[in-house]
RNA sequence: GGGCCUGUAGCUCAGUUGGUUAGAGCAGAGCGCUCAUAACGCUUUGGUCGCAGGUUCGAGUCCUGCCGGGCCUACCA
């Protein structure tokens, strides 16, 4: 049986995610998943939330709450969206678990081990109000470039100069506007990624397959300056994995904790170990997913990710990874996309601009917003969100192609025949012709999944759906109905057929759906391996019922509503 | 500044290793149907493929330059 792996990016911790987020990563992770299922690969579906780091800190200071608190809270509101756009996560689990801690020191000490960290003093800007260390981009002051007086220290942003937060003339914390700074020495643990250059390098040139967009960024990575980078994997922070060699103190590194970038990756490993747990199973069972000594040799594993998420997924945790030197699991295949705007600019947080998982779930429900976004989703380039397109997408594809098709064969059938399936004829050469036309399609629709080619598998799944209209509107049961209603009775039992098909190739993009079509026609979901034979699933005499309308329309006054509400006045 | 991606019909996008009349959906126009969520089907109008050179028997596809859009540039994650 194929087994396949699958994780999509963490989301962050700090608040509710937009649908940029949503559709960067866990949206099409959860097609994969679903159309894997469906094929009867066995699956392990992997996410978790992204709880470490300053920004955390902040969020909960601002919330008033301490951080620990915090995360539990809001990781709880992110998994109750999560199942709200119906993602199918084997687990959603928390980098901030027992088990990613054990894990990331883990891996630490093996990496010290193998002698792939470095332990570097350096100075930091420590801000004495804020009684905590300041990134860079936490340090406010003058641009000594260009003047303007809100530059970051990492980089100005009015002039785009890089920056040292110590060339910021007056310099302020960000946090609380505070000049008593001072700059401490402080000591870190590196990851020599720089010794591990050749081997990412090698291991990189062999995906030729993958997305230019994921190659590329890692190559310049790689290539760019000096090369690659030694990166600092601690921070000078509370809430975090604690520092240690394995289970072991690690002597210096008191009260530090591991960077939020070492320990989030380790958490798709630790998230299925905590699976695992969760459903009281041995250890066993998640080391077969991520241990090549332990059964995961034949895992396809396949990661989703925004382009932001791209280096530390194609670099820093493969040579976490390949430096452990300890049978771990390597990435098989990196999806990667682009960002998807808010009408003409970014989606912003602090704006209000946009629209939000929340948000977005008290307008309309999931299936609406999965096949927009995912029959938009910004897989060759950066793509946009506008009202106007949703509404024409989803009144077009969703209400009149398929919601129509199905209320028309459905309402048709009640009303010359009842609910229930008529037995007519044999299938004729029309619907052996709509039969080879299916085939053609879901062939095409089901190489465009294999690929994760998610654009052409939505227009794939379109023009399956419109096959059915053009069936019932050239085989036009209401007018043989009048002479032979016999024969009408073929077509009908043949179009309510399509139905159950539908369901479930629909099932990957729009699940609730699916399930209207096949308590309606009740039936099993089962994915079609041979479309004939699935055409004739529902035999004379079957009883069914007509569905509520599956999808109502958005008017146009709800539009410029929705318009006018998410602009981002303020 | 450097690097990467991108520019194809009004809009959103496909266009395989360069090969005969450049495709799809939406929007527009016309016709048809009346089972259906004023839905559906058929036909059809739109493109000197950003611009200028070059390579080639042949370029949307390769090369160079220019113009426009986007992203990344390592302490936000």
């Amino acid at each position: 049986m194929n087994r396949t792996l699958i994780t999509s990016a963490l989301p962050y911790i700090n608040g509710v995610k937009h649908l940029g987020n949503l559709i960067g990563s866990q949206l099409p992770s959860d097609v994969y998943a679903r159309f894997c299922r469906a094929k009867g690969h066995e699956v392990m579906f992997i996410c978790a939330t992204d709880e470490h780091g300053t920004p955390a800190e902040l969020a909960a200071a601002k919330a008033g709450k301490n951080v620990a608190d915090y995360c539990m809270e809001m990781h709880d509101v992110q998994f109750e969206l999560a199942r709200g756009f119906r993602l199918s996560f084997d687990h959603f689990g928390r980098s901030s678990s027992e088990q990613n801690h054990l894990l990331t020191q883990y891996f630490a000490g093996k990496l010290a081990e193998n002698g792939l960290i470095e332990e570097i003093s350096e100075k930091q800007v420590y801000s004495n109000t804020d009684k905590r260390y300041l990134p860079d981009r936490y340090i406010e002051g003058e641009c000594p470039n260009c003047g303007s007086p809100d530059a970051r220290g990492d980089q100005c942003e009015n002039c785009t100069k890089q920056l040292e937060p110590t060339d910021l003339i007056n310099p302020r914390s960000a946090i609380s506007g505070s000049t008593d700074l001072e700059v401490r020495e402080t000591k870190h643990l590196y990851l020599k990624q720089s010794k591990m250059r050749e081997k990412l390098d090698n291991w990189i040139k062999q995906k030729s397959d993958w997305p230019i967009l994921t190659t590329s960024i890692a190559k310049k990575w790689l290539h760019d300056g000096d090369g690659l980078q030694d990166r600092g994997i601690t921070r000078d922070l509370d809430w975090g994995v604690p520092v240690k060699k394995g289970a072991v103190d690690w002597g210096g590194m008191e009260g530090k904790v591991f960077y939020v970038w070492f320990d989030a990756p380790i958490e798709y490993i630790a998230a299925t170990a905590e699976w695992a747990a969760k459903n009281n199973k041995p250890k066993e069972e998640w080391e077969r997913w991520w241990r090549t000594d332990k059964g995961a040799e034949n895992v396809n594993y396949v990661q989703f990710m925004g382009k932001d998420n791209v280096p530390f997924h194609t670099l820093s945790f493969p040579a976490t990874i390949m430096g452990a030197d300890d049978n771990w699991k390597l990435v098989d295949f990196i999806k990667s996309f682009n960002y998807l705007n808010y009408d003409g600019g970014q989606f912003s947080t602090s704006k209000g601009r946009g629209v939000f998982m929340n948000q977005a779930l008290d307008i309309l429900p999931s299936d609406y917003w999965r096949w927009w976004l995912l029959s938009n989703v910004p897989e060759s380039s950066d793509s946009e969100f506008t009202w106007d397109s949703f509404q024409q997408g989803v009144n077009k594809d969703l209400a009149d192609v398929l919601g129509n098709f199905v209320s028309r064969i459905t309402k048709f059938c009640r009303s010359k025949f009842g609910e229930i399936i008529p037995e007519g004829n044999e299938y004729g050469p029309r619907e052996f012709t709509v039969i080879n036309q299916l085939e053609e399609r879901i062939a095409s629709y089901e190489n465009n999944m294999a690929k994760m080619e998610v654009r052409k598998s939505a227009a794939d799944l379109r023009a399956i759906w419109s096959i059915g209209n053009e069936y019932l509107q050239d085989a036009a049961p209401w007018t043989l109905f009048k002479e032979d209603p016999q024969s009408s009775a073929t077509i009908v039992r043949f179009a309510l057929n399509l139905i159950p098909l539908y369901a479930a190739l629909s099932e990957p993009f729009i699940p609730d759906a699916t399930d209207t079509m096949v308590t309606a026609m009740n039936v099993d979901k089962l994915w079609p391996e041979n479309i004939s034979n699935s055409l004739t699933l529902l035999k004379a005499g079957h009883k069914f019922s007509v569905p509520e309308v599956m999808f109502a329309k958005i008017t146009d006054e709800a539009r410029e509503e929705m318009n006018e509400k998410f602009s981002g006045k303020k």
